[in-house]
DNA sequence: TGATTGCGTGCAATCGATTGCGCAAAAAGG
DNA sequence: CCTTTTTGCGCAATCGATTGCACGCAATCA
């Protein structure tokens, strides 16, 4: 029962083990008999092969590791459901790391994606170090970065999300609903993305021909509600004088932060402060009141990642189709509204 | 750099591989400076140990594979992090699968798990078969099962939450702050889970000295939030006569759903309708208004599942310690309230 | 009938590490 | 100074599969 090899099948069809390997990768040159014979007998005796020896002798694991900073994050795990369904589907597995933002981790992370020899990494960890990045590259391991495009090593693609065009259109949305006086509540751990989202905060903006003011301009300390909150409240009280009537937020989990601060604030959404969040999170259209969002295509992207690491890996990809770029959809829902007409 | 092995460390030393091997892995018998000279000529060669080489060999592969139903679920996700955090600290390494309820897929996952020789399998997945499990046996990996004790096979271990005690304690709860009309919105994929929960709830009301009606149980497709929301519904047309005053939910999730739907009613949390949730999901606190929950010990089962695991792997654990049972803690948060003086 | 082609298999090396056993040289003991 | 013991290291087999090469035999062709 445990542990059938090809050679006990050898014996058992009295054929030499190479014989019983070519019949069950359905070698051309193993005869229809022999091979059916061999096939029944390794389905009989339990036969399971093993990844390990194959992986030895075949330098190939079919495996993909995947580090991520946050395994709760709502975000990624939709991402790597698009990789694991990807993945599954061409018959390869998944080795999963989280780096927790922790340096030490990070690293024994990659190690053992290295000791275990898989196939390549897919990293959505906004924040990976570079120094990880020349460590896979001296493993000689293929790697596709998730959102964050720092990297162009030889062996390094990309997949990524259009930052700018997701907050034009939110700010479109907002702008023609009258609003003027618009803020963006941000998240320092938010790296690149944060960046680029500011920066499409700001082109909008400008573009409609509204001032840009500093004080209009958050970081929360991270992504989470609490932080959301707590930059709200930040908000609300620095600029008591002009309250801003919108509020565009870096991610739906912030937005709903903001959304408890706002209502402990005695205001009301949308009607005394429209607010807007980013990633359109499952739960974000049962939020009360439900959430305008952005729509990013996390699945798709990890679809995405997936697929260009196996291409890669299958030799199908070449240097020029190094980065994809994806682009979401704005989800209008009920926590954006006209722009009040008595401001509070 | 690409590749050194300890046959390029050894010629490079002018020693044997197996002095490499033994100093490499502190071996007594090798000496102080030899020891030395291989471990600064290794780093400086890079070298990366093949844990697939090593694996063939020894037979354990240091990598723990765990299957979920759905990455995407916040409860599950929590519970990863208790395994992976406790793996990694043990030098562990971590597969993922999910099943997504495809028992093609389980299947495949069980599969791949089996093929590269896993030291173990953590099963986090209600509805696993039984079929399933009887594989893992046959392949003789041995395995732990988070809040599903149907098995109990030799090397099948189990963890799980104290779903009765949590029942008891939320509907105490709601009990004291006057409710006599309190229904149970299951979750029909809730499998065991759910009839526990179930149990409990009618237990809780017997104790009480309540009616159990059958119309105040009502049970949902699934655990998502559309669930909850239409079962809500369901209730809330059907109970018209005489609806209920609380309702108590299998999950956060579904207990959000049914907040909306309550509000889409005209009625209002928790002066008309107290609620109730499960899982005290990351987001509870601050759903609106927060919901009152039972918090599981979602990472402390991940964290239970992988530590007895690993010892059940080092043979520090017998069949007598086989099931470890773990109890949570009610939140009361805001989405409860006295029962009405006026019911609607 | 003898030479050629092709089909079905077997031989043996290989991937990279681990480990029991054995053999020297050095240290300890008489 | 000659045994024992200890220390330090090498030999070679092994884990389970893959794969280039070669070989025997039957069918085909000249």
């Amino acid at each position: 029962m445990d542990g059938a090899t090809i050679y006990d099948i050898a014996q058992k069809a009295g054929v030499a083990p190479s014989t019983v390997s070519r019949a069950l990768q359905d070698h051309p040159r193993i005869g229809a008999k022999t091979r059916q014979r061999i096939q029944s007998l390794a389905d009989e005796m339990g036969y399971v092969p093993s990844a390990v020896a194959r992986g030895l002798k075949t330098s190939r694991s079919h495996v993909i590791g995947v580090i991520v900073h946050r395994i709760e994050d709502p975000f990624l795990t939709e991402v790597l459901r698009g990789i694991e369904d990807t993945l599954q589907a061409s018959g390869y597995s998944l080795f999963l790391a989280a780096s927790q933002r922790d340096l030490k981790r990070e690293e024994k992370a990659v190690q053992a994606m290295g000791e275990n020899r898989v196939d390549g990494v897919i990293i959505s960890s906004s924040d990976i170090s570079s120094e990880r990045m020349h460590q896979l590259e001296r493993y000689g391991i293929p790697s596709v970065l998730i959102n964050n495009q720092t990297q162009q090593a030889p062996h390094t693609y990309s997949v990524y999300h259009d930052e700018r065009y997701a907050m034009h259109q939110l700010l479109h949305h907002v702008i023609e609903l009258g609003h003027e006086r618009i803020a963006y509540l941000g998240n320092t751990r938010g790296g690149r993305t944060n960046l680029q989202r500011r920066q499409g905060y700001e082109e909008a903006l400008a573009q409609a021909g509204l001032k840009i003011r500093a004080d209009y301009i958050v970081n929360g300390e991270n992504g989470m509600p609490q932080s959301g909150a707590q930059s709200m409240r930040a908000l609300l009280e620095s600029a008591t004088a002009l309250i801003p009537t919108a509020v565009v937020c870096f991610n739906d989990m912030m937005a709903l932060g903001a959304m408890q601060a706002i209502r402990q604030a005695g205001l009301r959404v949308p009607d005394d402060l429209s607010l807007t969040g980013f990633d359109n999170v499952d739960l974000a259209a049962y939020f009360n009141p439900p959430l305008t969002t952005f729509h990013q295509p996390r699945y798709e992207l990890g679809l995405q990642a997936a697929t260009m690491m196996l291409q890669a890996l299958n030799g199908e990809i070449g240097p020029a189709e190094q980065a994809s770029c994806l682009r979401g959809e704005l989800i209008v829902r009920q926590s954006t509204g006209p722009h009040p007409a008595a401001p509070p």
